[in-house]
RNA sequence: GGGCCUUUAGCUCAGCUGGUUAGAGCGCACGCCUGAUAAGUGUGAGGUCUCUGGUUCGAAUCCAGAAAGGCCCA
C-alpha cells in the first residue's frame, strides 16, 4: 500500500518535513560516501556577503549551484560541496556602523579599532549563520560544516604571497587616485556608493564668473565659469575644446575670451573683435586665481586641450584642478599637470593656502569670493541648481578629493590574461566577450582602501623609500620586533603593532594604514580554499575548477580577480566553464530595492512559494534576460508542478484501490497498448534532452521539456487511459497501464530530483521507498535515469503527434459548428491524407472517435463536395490591368472548378479563364482563394491536412446527446443536493415528450450513470421541483437519497 | 566615444545550424468535463517578428546600416 496522497498539497510543509527526513537520516553524508572513489567533479564557490539575510536574487545563483552539483553527483561524482563567505571589506563596516549608529570613520576610532574588528567579525559570523539555514531551506546540499571564510589566516596568507610575488615582478606600486569624499565623516565613499538613489539630488549653489589675465596680452582675459570655488585655490590650467570655436570680445575696456555660442548670453553688448579655433588657444598661459599662495608657487597655468568641453553651460571654458576632480585628475595624468591638494580628511585647507589655510572649505566661500573681488578678477556671480552627490550616510556635499593608494600594474599581465580568458567556455558566448573587452581596457587595480576591517596589506614603507613585501606569516613572525609575535589574528588593530626592521636601512617600519580591496579576498579562493600552500598535491587534485557561476556583473569583478591572481601565480585560468546570469528584478522590470518597496526577502518567498516553485521558476529562466519575480509566476510554476502532484495522487488513490504492486509484474513481460508505448518513448527522448542539456549547464530547456512533458502525460496519455484505472478486471491492459505509469512517474521524478529535490523526494519515498526496501534511501542516491536504445522504426511520437493534430483540427471543427462534444457525431472525413499516415492513424482511430465523440472516420482524396472553393480576383493587381473588365473576369473565376484550379495554383501555374471570347492567363497572386464550407460541413485545415465533420445530426444520435445532457444534469442536481458520490437515488420528472422519450429509451445508462435506484415520470404534481434546461427545453427533477 | 546585449501577440517569453500557414504561458472571450474536482481542460480573437537595404528559390533566423532600450567601460 502507499500512503494516501493529500489531494491538496502543502508544499511548504512538505518540504520541511523532507528537511527533517534528509537530516535524520543523513541522506547528504550517505551521497559522500557513496561517491567518494567516484571521478572528481570541482566546482567552485562565489563567496556570499555575510552581510545581511539571503535575498531572493542570491537564491537565483544558489539555485544553479545546487542544481548541477545534485546532477553531477547523481552521475556519480565526487564533489567537494565547499559553500564560501565573503567577509570583509566596506559593506560590512557600514552595516556595523549603521548598527552602532555611527556617522564617521572618526567614531570608529574613538570606540576603538580592537572593538571594532570584533563587531565586525561577529556580524560576519551571525549573518554566515543565517545564510547557512537559509540556503538549507532552499535545499542547497553543501557541506555546511566546512564553509570557508575569506577572512581567516588561511585565506589571507595566500593574498599575502600574491602580493609578494607582485612586488618581487616590480607591479607593485604607489599611486594616486581621486575619491569622492564626505569631509564630515571624513571617509572615501566607493563608486558603489555612489549608485544608490538618493546619492544626487538638486542642489543651488553659488556659481562664478571669473576673468583670468591672459600673460602677455594686455587687457585679455579668459571667462571662466565654476560651481566650487573652493577649488579655485588648486587651479593650475584651464581647458577649451580644440574644434569649438571661441570669440574674442571687447567690453568695458577688457577683451574676454569665451566660447562663441555663450557670447549672447554672457556679454549680449559686447564687440566681437575675431573668433578663433580652441586649439589656437592651447599653450597660453596665464595668471592663476591665487598665485600667492606658497602651493602655488613654480605652478604654470596654461591652457590644455580637452574634447569633453561642452557649449551648454559656463563660459567654455573650463577650471581645472587635479587635486580636487576625478576628471582633472585623469587630465592631469595626460598633460603632466601639477596636483595640488587643498584640504585635509576633515575639510580644513592645509598649509600653503594662504589666508584659507586652517579655515574649513564649508565656510571658505564668502572670502574666496571677496578676495577675488579684490584682485578684480570677479565678473560676476548666480545662484546655479544641478544635480550633486551627497553623502548617503549623513548628506553632506561631497567633494572630489585624491588621495594615495596602491596598485598593481596590470599590463605586464594583461596578454596573458587575455589568452587565459579565452580558454575558458563562456556560457553565454557574450560574456566572454565581456571579459575580453574588460581585459583590454582595464586600468592598474587599486588595491588598497584606507579602512579598517579587511585583509591587511602587509606592505611596509620605510622611511628611506624602501618598501618591504611580506609573504607568509612565517615571514611577519621572522621579521617581526619584537619578537615572538603574539597577535590573535592578522587583522588590524593587532597586527599594526608589529613592526619589522627595514632589511635596507635597519630602520624600524610599520605597516601601511590600509587594507586590501576585498576582491583580492574572493580572487585567492581556488588557492586558499584547495590548499595551495599547505597541501599542494590536494590542490593539484581539484584545481582548475570546472565550473562556477555567478551573475554578470561578477565577470569584471570575481571573475576578474581570480583569473588575474591565477594567471599571476601559475599562469592559466583557474576555471574551465562559467555560466553567468542576468539580474533578478520584480515583476514590473524595475530593480529590486529596499526604498522602492518592491524587495522580497528569500525567507518571506520561500514561505509563501516554497522552495521547489522558486527553484523551478530560476531553473526555467534564460541566464540571457532578466529575471522578473514575484508571486505571480510563482504560482504559475506551482499551478504545473500540481498538475504532475495530481497524476501522481491519481495513481496512489487507484493503486492503492487495486492493491497495485509494481515488484509484482516484470516489466519485460507485459504486452503494451500503443499509448503506452508512446509515453515511454516520450520518456525516453525527455532523457536523452535532459542529459544533454544539463551536461552543457543549460537547466532552462530541461525545465521547459519537463513541462511539455508534464502536459502530454496529463493531459494526454493519462486523460486518455483514465478507464483502464476503473475497471474491475484486472487484465493485461490494466497492468500495463499501473506500471506505465509507475515507471513513468518513478524515472520522471528522478530527472527532475536536481531541479526539484523537495518533491521528487517525497514522491520517491511513497513509490519507491514504500515497496522497495532495497532500494537507495533517496531519490537522491539513485542514479540519474538512462536513455534505453530506441526502435526509430516504430516513430511513436511522429504518429502520436499527427493524431493529436487530427483531435486540434476536430475540437476546433466542432466548435465552430457550436457542437458540443457530448453530442455524439455521425462522422469525420480526413481529406488528403497520404497512405502512411492512414496507416499511422488507422490503429488509433478509436482515440480519435472517443476524444472526438464519432461514430466514423473516413478518408477521402479530394475536398470535392465538403467544402467549396471561391476564386476571387485580387483587386489592387488587377485593377490596374483590366480596368472596366473586372466584373467580366469575376464572372469568369466563379465559372471554373474550384478543385481544379487549386490544383494548378498550388504549381504556381498560371490560370486560363475566357474573358469576353480571348483568352487571358491569371498568375497566381492575381488570384484570391477562399474556402467555404458547405451546408452541414464544419471544415478546419492545417497544412496538407483537412478534416470536415459532417454536422447533420440524425434523431438517434440526437437522442443519445440529450441523453448525455439529461446525465450531466441529474449529475450536477446530485452535488447540488450535497449527496455524497457513492449515495443512491430515486429520480422521478416531468419532460416534454421528445426528452420522456430519451429518458426512456437510455434509462438504464441513466440509472447506471447516476446511481438511480429509479427513474421514473413524477405522478405526484404538487412537489417542488428543480428545474434545468436541456438544449433550451426546459425539464423538471425531484431527487431523493435512498436511506 | 568603445564594447556587450535586447527589440516576436495586451503582458512574460520560446523559436537550434535560413525551409509548410511564426509558437507557449498568463490575461481576455466563448465553451467543455464533473469517477485527479475550491482541480482539470478546449476553441477563439490578438502578431507588416523595431525599421531600411542586401544575400538567397526562400529570411523572425544570415550580412550591413539605422532607431529605441538596458548593462559595462571611458
Amino acid at each position: 500500500m502507499f500512503r494516501p496522497v493529500a489531494v491538496k498539497p502543502n508544499f511548504c510543509a512538505q518540504e520541511e518535513e523532507v528537511l527533517q527526513f534528509w537530516q535524520s537520516e543523513r541522506i547528504f553524508d550517505l551521497l559522500r560516501e557513496k561517491n567518494e572513489a567516484g571521478p572528481r567533479f570541482s566546482f567552485i564557490d562565489g563567496p556570499i556577503t555575510a552581510n545581511n539575510p539571503m535575498g531572493v536574487h542570491h537564491a537565483w545563483g544558489r539555485t544553479y549551484k545546487d542544481l548541477f552539483q545534485r546532477y553531477k553527483s547523481m552521475l556519480g561524482y565526487h564533489l567537494r560541496y565547499q559553500n564560501g563567505f565573503d567577509c570583509q571589506g566596506l559593506w560590512v563596516e557600514v552595516e556595523v556602523e549603521r548598527e552602532m549608529g555611527f556617522n564617521s570613520k572618526r567614531q570608529i576610532e574613538a570606540y576603538g579599532l580592537e572593538s571594532f574588528s570584533l563587531k565586525c567579525r561577529e556580524r560576519v559570523i551571525h549573518y554566515a549563520d543565517l545564510i547557512t539555514e537559509q540556503s538549507k531551506r532552499l535545499g542547497q546540499w553543501m557541506d555546511w560544516q566546512d564553509s570557508y571564510y575569506t577572512m581567516t589566516d588561511n585565506n589571507i596568507e595566500h593574498i599575502w604571497h600574491f602580493l609578494r610575488r607582485c612586488h618581487d615582478r616590480g607591479w607593485l606600486y604607489r599611486g594616486h587616485r581621486t575619491m569622492p569624499w564626505c569631509i564630515r565623516c571624513g571617509t572615501s565613499l566607493s563608486q558603489h556608493e555612489l549608485v544608490g538613489t538618493d546619492t544626487y539630488i538638486n542642489l543651488t549653489h553659488t556659481a562664478v564668473y571669473l576673468e583670468l589675465p591672459v600673460l602677455d596680452r594686455n587687457q585679455e582675459r579668459f571667462l571662466v565659469w565654476t560651481t566650487t570655488p573652493w577649488t579655485l585655490s588648486a587651479n593650475v590650467a584651464l581647458a577649451v575644446h580644440p574644434e569649438l570655436e571661441y570669440a574674442y570680445i571687447r567690453w568695458q575696456g577688457k577683451v574676454y575670451i569665451l566660447s562663441r555660442l555663450l557670447v549672447d548670453k554672457l556679454l549680449p553688448k559686447g564687440d566681437l573683435i575675431k573668433t578663433v579655433p580652441g586649439k589656437e588657444l592651447v599653450g597660453l598661459r596665464y595668471q592663476g586665481p591665487f598665485d600667492t599662495f606658497a602651493a602655488q608657487q613654480g605652478v604654470e597655468h596654461q591652457v590644455i586641450p580637452w574634447t569633453e568641453v561642452g557649449e551648454e553651460e559656463g563660459t567654455g571654458i573650463v577650471h581645472i584642478a587635479p587635486g580636487c576632480g576625478a576628471e582633472d585628475f585623469e587630465l592631469s595624468k595626460l598633460h603632466n599637470l601639477p596636483v595640488l591638494v587643498p584640504i585635509n580628511d576633515d575639510g580644513d585647507y592645509v598649509s600653503g593656502f594662504g589666508f584659507l589655510s586652517g579655515m574649513n572649505v564649508r565656510r571658505a566661500n564668502p572670502q574666496i569670493l571677496q578676495d577675488l573681488q579684490q584682485k578684480n578678477l570677479l565678473l560676476r556671480t548666480e545662484e546655479y541648481t544641478h544635480r550633486y552627490p551627497v553623502c548617503w550616510r549623513c548628506g553632506e556635499e561631497l567633494v572630489f578629493k585624491v588621495v594615495d593608494e596602491w596598485f598593481i600594474a596590470t599590463d605586464p599581465v594583461r596578454p596573458a590574461l587575455i589568452r587565459e580568458a579565452a580558454k575558458v567556455r563562456w556560457m553565454p558566448e557574450s560574456a566572454g566577450k565581456r571579459m575580453e573587452d574588460w581585459l583590454q581596457n582595464m586600468g592598474d587595480w587599486c588595491i588598497s582602501r584606507k579602512r579598517f576591517w579587511g585583509l591587511p596589506l602587509p606592505i611596509y614603507l620605510c622611511s628611506c623609500g624602501k618598501v618591504t613585501v611580506l609573504g607568509s606569516r612565517h615571514e611577519l613572525e621572522e621579521r617581526a620586533v619584537p619578537t615572538p609575535l603574539r597577535i590573535p589574528e592578522l587583522h588590524r588593530p593587532w597586527i599594526d603593532e608589529v613592526r619589522i626592521r627595514c632589511p635596507h636601512c635597519g630602520e624600524m617600519v610599520e605597516r601601511i594604514p590600509e587594507v586590501g580591496d576585498a576582491w583580492l579576498d574572493a580572487g585567492i579562493v581556488p588557492y586558499s580554499t584547495l590548499h595551495y600552500l599547505d597541501n599542494p598535491q590536494y590542490w593539484r587534485t581539484w584545481f582548475p575548477g570546472e565550473f562556477i557561476t555567478e551573475m554578470r556583473e561578477q565577470i569584471r569583478l570575481w571573475f576578474y580577480s581570480m583569473l588575474f591572481m591565477s594567471v599571476t601565480l601559475e599562469d592559466r585560468t583557474p576555471y574551465q566553464s562559467a555560466l553567468v546570469y542576468e539580474k533578478l528584478m520584480d515583476v514590473n522590470g524595475r530593480p529590486m530595492h529596499r526604498s522602492l518597496g518592491n524587495a522580497i526577502w528569500f525567507d518571506e518567498a520561500v514561505g509563501r512559494m516554497g522552495a521547489d516553485a522558486m527553484r523551478w521558476l530560476f531553473a526555467s529562466q534564460n541566464t540571457e534576460t532578466n529575471l522578473l519575480f514575484g508571486y505571480g509566476p510563482a504560482e504559475e510554476v506551482t499551478r504545473k508542478l500540481l498538475v504532475l502532484w495530481n497524476v501522481y495522487s491519481f495513481f496512489v488513490t487507484y493503486a492503492n484501490i487495486d492493491h497495485f504492486d509494481p515488484t509484482k509484474h516484470a516489466s519485460s513481460n507485459v504486452s503494451r497498448p500503443f499509448l503506452d508505448r508512446w509515453i515511454l518513448a516520450r520518456l525516453n527522448s525527455l532523457v536523452t534532452i535532459a542529459r544533454d542539456r544539463f551536461g552543457h549547464y543549460d537547466a532552462a530547456t530541461v525545465t521547459r521539456e519537463c513541462e511539455r512533458f508534464i502536459e502530454d502525460l496529463s493531459n494526454w496519455w493519462l486523460r486518455c487511459n483514465r478507464r483502464r484505472f476503473w475497471k474491475t478486471e484486472e487484465d493485461s491492459e490494466k497492468v500495463s497501464a499501473y506500471l506505465t505509469l509507475y515507471e513513468v512517474l518513478v524515472t520522471f521524478i528522478r530527472l527532475v530530483a536536481p531541479i526539484v529535490p523537495f518533491l521528487a523526494e517525497q514522491i520517491y519515498q511513497n513509490l519507491v521507498c514504500s515497496v522497495e526496501s532495497d532500494a537507495p534511501r533517496s531519490v537522491h542516491l539513485s542514479s540519474y535515469p538512462e536513455p534505453l536504445p530506441t526502435n526509430l522504426k516504430d516513430s511513436l511520437e511522429p504518429r502520436m503527434t499527427l493524431i493529436q493534430r487530427v483531435i486540434r483540427l476536430g475540437r476546433a471543427a466542432r466548435n465552430k459548428a457550436s457542437i458540443k462534444v457530448r453530442q455524439p457525431i455521425t462522422k469525420m472525413i480526413l481529406v488528403g491524407f497520404t497512405l502512411i499516415e492512414q496507416e499511422a492513424i488507422q490503429e488509433l482511430s478509436n482515440i480519435i472517435k472517443d476524444e472526438l465523440n464519432l461514430k466514423e472516420l473516413v478518408y477521402e482524396q479530394t475536398a470535392r463536395g465538403l467544402q467549396e472553393i471561391l476564386l476571387l480576383p485580387n483587386l489592387p493587381i488587377l485593377g490596374p490591368r483590366f480596368g472596366k473588365h473586372l466584373p467580366a473576369i469575376r464572372t469568369a473565376l466563379m465559372g471554373l472548378s474550384g478543385e481544379k484550379a487549386l490544383l494548378l495554383l498550388q504549381d504556381q501555374q498560371p490560370l486560363s479563364v475566357l474573358v469576353e471570347g480571348e483568352e487571358v492567363l491569371l498568375q497566381p497572386e492575381e488570384i484570391l482563394v477562399q474556402r467555404l464550407d458547405q451546408p452541414g460541413f464544419a471544415a478546419e485545415a492545417e497544412g496538407h491536412i483537412l478534416v470536415v465533420l459532417d454536422t447533420y445530426i440524425p434523431p438517434e444520435l440526437r437522442r443519445e446527446g440529450l441523453a448525455r445532457d439529461l446525465a450531466h444534469a441529474i449529475q450536477n442536481l446530485r452535488k447540488e443536493a450535497g449527496f455524497k458520490v457513492e449515495d443512491r437515488i430515486r429520480t422521478y420528472f416531468q419532460a416534454s415528450p421528445e426528452l420522456t422519450e430519451v429518458l426512456h429509451e437510455y434509462s438504464l445508462y441513466l440509472k447506471k450513470e447516476t446511481l438511480s435506484e429509479e427513474l421514473s415520470a413524477m405522478n405526484d404534481s404538487g412537489r417542488t421541483t428543480q428545474q434545468v434546461e436541456i438544449d433550451g427545453i426546459p425539464v423538471h427533477f425531484v431527487l431523493e437519497k435512498v436511506v
